[in-house]
DNA sequence: ATGTGC
């Protein structure tokens, strides 16, 4: 337009180089600069030149830093072209797209082994029931969103026939010392895990310690639940010293809240940016262990599974209070996680186990059918093909939308009524018939896993509409 | 799974 207008040729002076910068720069000042004397201008590029990583986060300079900076790298990391192999137990059962979750799993540079459980069904990267052995590197989705998610038993000296004799009071007991949904404690029992450094260390965690602290003791929704029920100890050579016979018990299945899924959230991206994989695994982007992102999710992972355990140690601490008891024994264990093992030939492997129960030699672990049939405590048999795992619970026949669709609530209330089964909260999402038959998932894991005791639960709470819910 | 949403 005039003399003193800004022309390339002035931003190749002060050292721009030929290319989209200079046009990305020549529209700024057209749009947003157009007041300010050229001299003025040109003072102003040189700054986002000399320094555009500074330029990167402010809204107005972002895109001309982008254009000066070097190229993000978008090198994809290639699938290898066929799936490495594993074990499927319970393979009839299975529905096609945890199968080819799996297999895609099975392709990746860093897979060194994995096996599928008879409750797996689709999630997001690996499926859930999915066990994945890796090389160096973990998988924020291979753990889950809901890190540590876990399930927790306690069993009593009680007679179990207070189930029937007095439901109303254990009815309040639940009520009053869970929470569900969004409800939390009003005043929440202070816990040494908030204590931890990794909440003053971790960025991410800082900014979520607040929320853990409100959500400390919580259940959250979904297939969480907490219950009483009737334990039979087969085994007598049962870890608890104790004689066969039947026992009251609490169950509960719940994990990290907030704080484990916004880790994971933000781990996941940390990942996909730093990992880039083809379109059909992009959710399998993993993190360097030797990296600062690897160790700090390290870290926060199990932060979020230490988290997740207090919760269970605080509902049944409650419990146990308003029992008036001890327990006799408590068995617990968490199912989406990774951890550092040894493989066969004694190689370190990360073991990533998505709604897994770990199954290694002598370990003992709670697998839950549903609200309404029976749950096992469990003895591992340390079956190697399985990477010393089983399944986390029955799995899935129906999605939740099916569920919501297909059943209508007096069927479901008639089948807990058949059942003996009293639920509070939940939808018919999460009905008994929504899930495969438990006894024939644990036969498709006779080799994983041996029967310690059976768990039938008779009082149930999920998560229902309980917002209103806040005394404590 | 999730302050159930960029």
């Amino acid at each position: 337009m005039n003399a003193h207008q800004l022309k390339g040729k002035d931003l190749l002076k002060i050292g721009y180089a030929p290319g989209k910068a200079v046009g990305t720069a020549l529209a700024l000042m057209e749009t947003a600069f157009k007041e300010i004397s050229k001299e003025e201008q040109l003072i102003l590029l040189s700054k986002v030149l000399c320094s555009p990583s500074k330029y990167q986060e402010d809204e107005l300079w972002a895109p001309l830093a982008e254009a000066l900076l070097p190229p993000k790298q978008e090198v994809v990391t290639p699938l290898l072209p066929g799936a490495k192999d594993y074990v499927i137990y319970g393979a009839e059962g299975i529905e096609a797209g945890a199968l080819k979750q799996m297999d895609v799993a099975m392709r990746l540079s860093v897979t060194v082994g994995g096996a599928l459980m008879p409750d797996a069904h689709q999630g997001y990267g690996l499926p859930i029931g999915g066990v994945l052995a890796t090389q160096n590197a973990v998988i924020p989705y291979a753990v889950g969103v809901d890190i540590g998610c876990r399930m927790s038993m306690s069993l009593y000296a009680i007679p179990p026939d207070i189930l029937t004799t007095q439901p109303a009071q254990l009815k309040k007991l639940l009520l009053d010392n869970t929470r569900f949904g969004t409800a939390t404690f009003k005043n929440p029992q202070d816990h040494a895990i908030m204590e931890r450094n990794e909440f003053a260390d971790i960025a991410v965690a800082k900014g979520l310690k607040d929320r853990a602290f409100r959500q400390l003791g919580s259940s959250g929704g979904g297939n969480h639940f907490v219950e009483f029920g009737t334990v039979e100890l087969h085994d007598p050579e049962n870890e608890f010293s104790l004689p066969t016979g039947n026992y009251l018990a609490v169950l509960s299945h719940s994990g990290s809240r907030g704080l484990g899924a916004s880790i994971a959230g933000h781990y996941t991206k940390v990942a996909m940016e730093s990992c880039r994989l083809p379109q059909e695994a992009r959710h399998l982007a993993w993190l360097d262990l030797n990296t600062e992102a690897g160790q700090e999710y390290w870290l926060a992972m199990n932060l979020a599974g230490d988290y997740a355990s207090t919760c269970h140690h605080q509902i049944h601490q409650r419990l146990a209070a308003a029992l008036g008891e001890r327990p006799l024994a408590v068995v617990e264990n968490h199912h989406n996680f990774a951890w550092k093992e040894k493989d066969a030939a004694g190689n370190e492997v990360i073991v990533h186990r998505k709604g897994a129960t770990p199954a290694g030699q002598g370990v003992l672990g709670i697998i839950p059918g549903s609200m309404a049939t029976p749950g096992f405590i469990v003895r591992g048999k340390g079956e190697a093909n399985s990477l010393n795992s089983a399944s986390h619970g029955a799995g899935r026949v129906m999605s939740r939308t099916k569920a919501k669709q297909t059943l209508s609530l007096p069927q479901v209330q008639q089948y807990l009524l058949d059942a003996g089964v009293e639920v509070i909260g939940s939808g018919l999402d999460e009905a008994p018939m929504a899930y495969k038959d438990i006894r024939q998932v644990m036969q498709s894991q006779q080799d994983l896993v041996e029967v310690v005791g059976t768990f039938t639960p008779k009082l149930v709470r999920m998560c229902g509409d309980e917002k209103y819910m806040e005394k404590d």
